[in-house]
DNA sequence: GCAATAGTGTCTTTTAGACATTATTTA
DNA sequence: TAAATAATGTCTAAAAGACACTATTGC
């Protein structure tokens, strides 16, 4: 693209965008989020990458995930823009962060359990700090919770971060654990508009009684 | 400061500031907006103006609205960014805008009326369409007005754009225009929490009787 | 009094909170 | 039948919707 006189003057910030994924963790009410590890710096940090001059901020995202996570296909919108002056040591760096889920479990590798200050390795053992991530990714993920945590009731993110079909405890804990509240059994009623009954559990590994599985009404895909 | 070679061969998109200002208008629930005039396309625009590498993205806009429009001291978040690939013809720009309110009434230069699809000047006559703005600026006003609605019982928002005092009648008439319902006589007990009683108006032109003035809570200032 | 605006009271409807009870299912 | 999970019913409390009615004020 040409550049006009009037502007080329400028020495102006780099751009890039960052993605904080989630995917729902295996425990009820818990969250994982995708990070790779960054070989100059050594830091984890969510994927993420510089932005050309002839492509979306939308493309670059997830063509950087899949490139360093292999993750595609997920959901996600923009959160925030970062602009902290030395939240890049190489040079002036602003960047576009994404919120982004999914609700696929094929891929294993590199997901991080999600628990207050810590991020747990969800395969094998080994924790490191929220601090220790690098950039300001750590303030990324805190932000990205909270949208989530605001726009359960009045968004389909839970839809696409639930599986197709799921459980009403499921939903319940996530809700309850994002909310920090209890919903005793008030939960279905409260939620029945959004969700229709989609057959039962056969998942023999539970006890108890088999449960009702759901899907989110009002998905495009 | 210092780039690091390994990202200086990024040909890298510019970043720009814009604010989407607005106060009350005269007419109970209609906002006014603030344009100035583009000099090199003569179209009427969010004031605003590029980011240079060592500065704040907040300070950066307080600066260049002050600079175009004379307005200071207004209050201002972050709204979303924008990145179109062509949204402004001379280069890749992508645009932090912010939403931005204020209750000074000093300043009477440059307001608009914001009507439906129309601008209407507040001062004198004329009126020009949203759809011709620069930019992608007319986007960016719809979305802050949406934004604007939405938080309005979750906020101090509706603080930061009335007067330091205000009748209720005022604040209603704000309300049930940017949510586009009416809340009879109910609106005083749902805003109760909010504000607190401070005094009678007394303005002589107003025919009926006298209203109760109230300030908002909670704010800073 | 009348027009115009401000404010209160109250009945109804809806939604949310709390929790007791019932229903399955496997060991 | 006991433990564990799932689901329903119901009573209460709080919030929202609708609207009749009362209160001021200036002409």
């Amino acid at each position: 693209m040409r550049v006009d006189e009037s502007i080329s003057k400028y020495d102006h910030p780099y751009v890039t965008v960052d993605a904080a994924l989630f995917r729902l963790g295996d425990k009820p009410g818990t969250l994982d989020v995708k990070l790779y590890k960054n070989k100059s710096t050594g830091k984890w940090c969510l994927p993420g990458g510089f932005m050309p001059v002839d492509r979306l901020a939308m493309d670059v995202l997830r063509e950087k995930v899949e490139e360093k996570t292999g993750e595609e296909g997920f959901y996600a919108e923009q959160l925030k823009t970062y602009d902290d002056l030395d939240r890049d040591g190489r040079a002036r760096v602003v960047s576009i962060a994404y919120l982004c889920l999914t609700r696929d479990w094929t891929d294993e590798e590199n997901w991080w359990r999600v628990d207050g200050k810590l991020l747990r390795k969800t395969v094998g053992q080994g924790f490191i700090r929220m601090s220790s991530l690098g950039f300001d990714h750590a303030q990324i993920i805190t932000d990205a919770i909270a949208r989530l945590g605001n726009k359960l009731w009045w968004s389909d993110l839970p839809g696409e971060i639930l599986p197709y079909t799921f459980r009403l405890s499921d939903a319940q804990a996530l809700f309850e654990a994002l909310e920090g509240k209890t919903y005793y059994t008030n939960f279905k009623r409260m939620l029945s508009d959004r969700i229709e009954a989609m057959g039962m559990d056969d998942d023999e590994r539970r006890p108890g009684r088999k449960a009702v599985l759901y899907r989110w009404k009002g998905l495009e895909g």
